[in-house]
Formats: structure tokens, C-alpha cells, sequence
DNA sequence: CGTTCGCATTACGTAAACGTCATCGACGTG
DNA sequence: CACGTCGATGACGTTTACGTAATGCGAACG
């Protein structure tokens, strides 16, 4: 059983990240494994904002911008004040990752047409090849 | 008019770029404006291009991807092989900015879900204080 | 005609996100 | 117990994508 807590080995091979990357990331406070002496444990949580982690930066998120994201998820009992201000920041970045997401649709249109246009010229040359035998 | 040439500075207006920028994607042979004397002058192709540029960086790709990205625009007169395997690349990216698309709209999803969960605990909580005058 | 403006080049600086290397303590094991 | 493996720490290196001077040059302006 995993028992809920994972090795930094263990984490790499799942997540396919480097043990210097987990700490790295520690080191920046997106992840708080545990501590068994010296050794790092990464629990169920950790996990989830790993998945995060790496999700966030293949849309070019900073880890910064992921952090504040990540704080999102864990609240805990803050003041009213301070849950507004991180709802207001999780709403523009909502709005920034729909904007983004219409971005790149867009680009996928255009990409997809010069695909349909990339197979003409191929199978034209194709031809012309053929033609030439 | 635009007479199709625009100087450095009208670019970074239009833009919102530094020159700086500008010069350094010429130097990785990301735009080619011609030259009057010592000066640049940008075509409308550089600003296709610009456009492409900036539009991919947002998306996470880094300046060498988009090069080659953008060298499928230019195509030419080259060998069928190289057209095809230009063809193959594209194909690559187009996947890859699909499964970006994907993950995007799943995190907006997750995102959303959260931000309904915090607008209850805000209410709840204006609830509270109010109790509490 | 000197000076300011815009643009050029050259060169060094920087922040982000790790990689790499050296060194070290804790364990298991043949 | 010597040895190898795993993990920790610290320090320095690297790549990407520009920023920031420092310096120079030609045109325009007062």
C-alpha cells in the first residue's frame, strides 16, 4: 500500500520530475513534505499540488503565479479580508485562463488550416514527381 | 499610411514591446525587417510574424519552438522531404496544442468549482460577522 | 553649428528554473 | 565492517529571454 506517504524516488518516477526539482519546490513553498528525521515524505496533498504544479506550467504559468494559485486550495482559517483578496486574484486568473484558452483555439484554427493547405503543396509535388518519371 | 513599413518605435507602440525585444528576435532569426542605412524598418510579415510570436510565448512555447513553428509559414521552394517532415512537426505541435486545450479547459473547470466553493465561505462568513454585532 | 533625438551596436547584468557536483549521514547487507 | 545505495545540503553552473548601460552616428531643430 502507499500508505499515503511517498519517497522523493517514488514521487520522481510517478510525476517524472528530478529529486532537485521536489526540493526546489519545497524551497519555494509549493510543497510541504512531511519529515522523518531528514528524510522527505510527500503525502496525498503534496501530490495534488504537484498534479497542479506541472499542469499550471504547461500553460506558462510562473511557479510564483502557481503559488498563489495553490494557496487557493488551502485556505485554512484566515481573515475575511484576506479570502477576498485571494478569491479576486483567483478570478482574474479564471478570466486570463479563458482568454487564453480562446487564444489557443485560435491558434489551432490557423494551424490547422495551414495543415489542410501544407497537404495540398504535398500532394501537388507528389504529383509533379510522378508526372516527372 | 502605413506605407507596409513601420520603424522600430511604431512597432513597439503597436506591439507593446521594447526595442530591445525587437532586435533580439532578429538575432534569432525570428523577424527580418530590411534596412535603410543603420535603421530597420519592419514589413508586414514581421508583424504577422510578431503577432505569431507573442501569441505562442503565452502558451508556454519557448522562442525556438516558435521558430520553427514559423518557418511552416514561410516555406518557399524546398524538397518535398523537408516540406514533409515541416509537415510532420506542425502536426506535432497542432496534437500538442489540442492536449493543452484540454488540460486548460479541465483546470478552468477545476478552478470554477473552487471559486463557487469560496463564494459560499465568504457569504457564510459575512453571514457570521453579522450574527456577531 | 552645437545639441538633442532616435536608432544602432557591444557588452555586461539579471531572474527564473532547474542541472550538476561535491560532500556527508543513515541504512541495509553480504 | 566494508561497501553501496538513498537521501540531504550547499555551492556553483546553465539556459532562456530579455534589461541596462555605455558609446557612437546621422538627421533634425533652434
Amino acid at each position: 500500500m502507499t500508505e499515503d506517504l511517498m519517497t522523493i524516488r517514488e514521487m520522481c518516477e510517478t510525476y517524472d520530475v528530478t529529486p532537485r526539482t521536489l526540493r526546489f519546490y519545497e524551497a519555494k513553498e509549493l510543497l510541504f513534505p512531511i519529515r522523518e528525521g531528514q528524510k522527505r515524505l510527500f503525502t496525498k496533498s503534496d501530490r495534488a499540488r504537484l498534479k497542479l504544479i506541472l499542469r499550471g506550467k504547461r500553460f506558462g504559468f510562473s511557479l510564483e503565479e502557481i503559488r498563489q494559485l495553490l494557496d487557493l486550495y488551502h485556505v485554512g482559517d484566515q481573515q475575511l479580508t484576506q479570502i477576498s483578496r485571494t478569491y479576486e486574484i483567483a478570478c482574474e486568473r479564471l478570466a486570463d485562463m479563458e482568454s487564453r484558452r480562446e487564444e489557443l483555439t485560435q491558434a489551432i484554427d490557423d494551424l490547422k488550416e495551414q495543415l489542410r493547405w501544407g497537404e495540398k503543396v504535398i500532394a501537388s509535388m507528389k504529383q509533379d514527381k510522378k508526372a516527372a518519371e
